[in-house]
DNA sequence: GTTAGGG
DNA sequence: CCCTAAC
């Protein structure tokens, strides 16, 4: 099935010539069996790794073992020397005060990403280096600690002490390593400040940059080739590669964007071998390999695209919540909830996102069952009425913090947001008409009763997590 | 916890 | 490189 998907993926791609595209040229060449070779940007639906061993086998295993293009004639080039191999000479700056600056698009030439040993040089835009602030202090006093001074800066704030050792210059980046070649520094901690008096403080603090090599660039297309793209996790992790410490599955993801974008794939896709599959993994290779022509975009055949929810999804959301309450998956299964193609843990993520303190109040909550059907011919097994749930009186910062987060969605969004049924729950306190939303939430005249409840699951839901009383 | 995409 | 929503 999957090969006439892809069939009929490229069939509005003009043919190769009117195209004009590039000379194809082979990213990932060997010294003699190129055909054999599958491209390396082809999705990888199947890695084949030997359980006792934990080492690759088969074609992946002939791939990870690719020579660049000027490696030496030695069969063991990757093991003897594992990181000198792809160095070359640095360019000499003649060139590069000789040609005018490039364009940007220059950077992805063919003639660059094919041999992918020379990946594009970044623009060395001679930027003067913003100094970080005390950093020369620190150069002068030779102490890689802020100077005894820093210490008479006031905290910004009455619990900034943690802050303040996060927010040091010095942080995870000794004036020693400015030539930027060692590890990189260790990533900061995630700091969430949802205080508003903060908000305008700046309180994330940049990690330094940690250059890309080309070796670790060339590990990197070894590793998309073995793994496939997105997989950054694996290939970060790849026993035979080695990147700097404290990379993430996220560096490698912005580089590999870098060196390939993937609004211009035409770039940088190589050729598909000609010859016939040779061994176990026919079926991985790209229907678009068999035909000779180039991958279009290796991106699409990467991990699915992350979908926006529309309001339409989110008014489905609410209906969903409204029916089932927590219960995810019966949403899915409900034909009269049109999600799209959604899990129960999409929308529960989706849920969360929206309606963080609702979602976090879901282990009070009661179990809903299924809602009254259209057509009740199910007598058979009846459900017992739900048990009434322990009543909770929702604190009040609950309700301001939810309340907030509303308002939060309008100013986001630069909308109202939906207007929905969860609002009856979330946003309920803030409200100065309480009595018509609570009377329209928990009396409602829209339900489907069934006979065998004695109240619809929704009020059960919304006396256990609404406040029927407001003291302040 | 990871990844895609925008910034 | 960072942030965040989506996964």
């Amino acid at each position: 099935m999957a090969m006439h998907l892809f069939d009929d993926m490229f069939d509005d791609i003009p043919s190769r010539s009117s195209l004009r595209i590039p000379p194809l040229q082979d990213l990932f060449p060997g010294p003699s069996t190129t055909s054999a070779r599958p491209s390396p940007l082809e999705p990888i639906a199947r890695v084949n790794i030997d359980s006792e061993t934990n080492k690759l086998t088969g074609r992946r295993a002939a791939l990870a073992q690719a020579k660049p293009l000027d490696a030496p004639e030695t069969d063991d080039w990757e093991t003897l020397a594992p990181v000198k191999l792809t160095l070359r000479p640095e360019v000499p700056k003649i060139h590069q005060l000789q040609e005018p600056p490039r364009k940007k698009q220059k950077l992805y030439d063919h003639e660059q990403i094919a041999d992918f040993v020379q990946l594009p040089k970044p623009q060395t835009k001679a930027r003067a280096d913003k100094p970080r602030p005390f950093q020369p202090i620190a150069v002068l006093n030779e102490l890689h600690e802020p100077p005894p001074s820093a210490a008479l800066f006031p905290p910004i704030t009455p619990s900034a002490s943690q802050e303040k050792l996060d927010s040091s210059p010095f942080r995870g980046r000794s004036p020693k390593t400015s030539k930027n070649d060692g590890e990189a520094p260790t990533r900061r901690r995630k700091i969430k400040d949802r205080s508003t008096s903060l908000a305008t403080v700046k309180r994330t603090y940049n990690r330094g940059r940690t250059k890309w090599t080309e070796e670790e660039t060339d590990q990197l297309v070894k590793g998309v080739a073995i793994y496939g793209v997105g997989r950054w996790k694996n290939i970060l992790e790849h026993s035979e590669f080695h990147f700097k410490k404290g990379r993430t599955g996220m560096d490698l993801k912005d580089r590999f964007r870098v060196c390939f974008p993937p609004d211009a794939p035409h770039k940088w896709v190589r050729p598909i071998p000609v010859g016939p599959e040779s061994d176990d993994e026919k079926s991985e290779s790209s229907p678009a390999a068999k035909k000779g022509s180039p991958q279009k975009d290796a991106y699409m055949l990467s991990r699915s695209r992350k979908r926006h929810w529309s309001e339409k999804e989110d008014a489905e959301l609410d209906k969903g919540f409204r029916l089932y309450g927590y219960q995810w998956n019966l949403m899915v299964k409900d034909p009269d909830l049109k999600f799209d193609r959604r899990s129960g843990g999409q929308i529960r993520d989706r849920f969360r996102l929206r309606f963080p303190e609702l979602y976090n109040q879901q282990d009070s909550a009661p179990q809903q069952k299924k809602p009254p059907e259209k057509k009740p011919n199910q007598s058979k097994k009846q459900q017992p009425p739900q048990a009434k749930p322990a009543m909770t009186i929702r604190k009040s910062n609950d309700l301001k913090e939810q309340a907030k987060n509303d308002e939060g969605d309008i100013e986001g969004e630069g909308r109202a947001p939906p207007k929905t049924a969860l609002s009856f729950t979330t946003g309920l306190l803030n409200a100065e008409d309480e009595h018509y939303k609570l009377s329209n939430s928990i009396l409602r005249d829209d339900w489907d009763w069934d006979d065998n409840l004695t109240l619809a699951p929704v009020a059960w839901e919304d006396m256990a997590n609404k406040p029927m009383f407001q003291f302040d």
